[in-house]
DNA sequence: CGCTGCCTTGATCTTCTTCAAAACGTGTGG
DNA sequence: CCACACGTTTTGAAGAAGATCAAGGCAGCG
């Protein structure tokens, strides 16, 4: 055993390079269409700013102006409740959006955007983004698009938590985030970020102990292999059969 | 008392006439800013057809090519478990639109659709929407509003699952239910659609059981009434002092 | 008028939360 | 480099919430 499990984001101090930003854009699965030319006008929209792992970047109940793109580093959304229950409700990469996609100014938000890891964010009013959908119908059904993915997911993740024990949220949720983040290493399927007892509690609706339990047991079953804050995936087949009969294919 | 507590949705037999058509056409939240004679060339690319109470419109799993619009009735998008463990995902009314959205031809639903009462439900090509959308960016923006809005709910939904308990789901549902579905009658703000206590235990994720328990306790409190198939709301605050403290605006 | 399916109510059992305390890891200051 | 302190994680035991199993009641319909 050797390291850490984590591989560290080897990103510089200076994480919002004028070069990242580029690239970032372009790779982004709605822009993808466009000529680069285009995509250098759109660059000059973007405002960039690096975010420090756990500082805010906006809460819920504020007024939000702007939509948001993850150019690197990890951002999560989550609802707050009553005595600190919060809710992780999404965990965004490199190229998601999040914030304000509407045209209405100054519309709350219901949900906290916060850093989970160093991260660089571009940012553009959401006025200006509503002009290039206008000007670009491609872009605009690429959204839909992905939106429409979204809406796909959180139905699941609704399913999810109607029928499924906190032991198969937790199974199902591993198995999503191996898809999203996961990379082999020697510890397994490592699952690249820093992921707490209290995050995974927080996704799949259940406390700090239970999903602690829940992956002592996996741990036992030589299914997973986990530390403070990391969890590697060794056995992918064990994890889904306690799904079994009762996974569709999201 | 007179009568049943609820109203007939007094449509004809022919429940698709051309005249209803074009009302909703033009109703609809995203075409309303067309001229109408666009909208009247859009209505010849949209076919409806009438669909009893039950009737399956399609199923999991069938790959659809069509985007649905409700002129009429109303629509229930269920996703399946095992053991018959059916969650329902969302109940749409007029105006509103299911199926696929996306480009890719074919995809395969995760839900089922299946009307709740009698419908009459409009269609269109997945092609021929999106033609629709490049051609007229406003309205693409009208759609991308209308998935973030929804995309926002499942949100809640997902937040009010992880962190309520099964009294406090069933009560938001109720609350949800009378803002999109009420009308008031002599016995109070009446959900205007036949709901069993399995519906309502498909939407809250519980049993059966556990929901007629709940609405007996909230009849007991005199907060509800509530027949075969039906509820009416008597005493909104009583139900909202229930999510004390946990409810944002939603 | 009796059948069928929905709804209600009760008793028991499982699951998960809550409360509590100990073990562990990590970073800090001596 | 070690020791201490803090936050996280683990584990245990008791309690509550809800599921399950089971039976009886009621409404609508043939």
């Amino acid at each position: 055993m050797s390291g850490k499990p984590l591989q560290k984001d080897d990103i510089d101090p200076q994480i919002c390079s004028i070069d990242l930003r580029l690239e970032i854009l372009q790779g982004l699965p709605f822009f993808s269409s466009l000529p680069s030319s285009e995509i250098e006008s759109i660059n000059r929209r973007f405002v960039e700013r690096g975010y420090e792992a756990g500082e805010t970047i906006y809460f819920a109940g504020d007024p939000v102006k702007h939509l948001f793109v993850v150019a690197s580093g990890k951002v999560k959304l989550q609802r707050h409740s009553f005595a600190g229950k919060d809710v992780l409700i999404d965990l965004l990469i490199q190229g998601d959006f999040f914030g304000n996609l509407s045209g209405k100014q100054g519309e709350e938000s219901a949900e906290t955007a916060q850093a989970h890891t160093m991260s660089c964010v571009l940012s553009i009013g959401a006025g200006s983004f509503r002009e290039i959908l206008a000007q670009h119908p491609s872009v605009a059904l690429r959204v839909l698009d992905i939106q429409a993915s979204r809406l796909k997911t959180a139905h699941e993740q609704i399913r999810q938590l109607s029928v499924y024990t906190a032991e198969q949220r937790v199974a199902w949720t591993l198995l999503h985030l191996a898809d999203k983040l996961g990379s082999e290493t020697e510890h397994g399927l490592v699952i690249q970020t820093p992921l707490s007892r209290k995050d995974l509690a927080e996704m799949v609706g259940a406390t700090t102990e239970t999903v602690s339990r829940t992956i002592s047991h996996f741990q036992h079953e030589d299914w997973v292999r986990s530390g403070r804050a990391w969890i590697a995936i060794r056995d992918r087949e064990g994890l889904r059969q306690l799904l079994e009969d009762t996974t569709p294919s999201f």
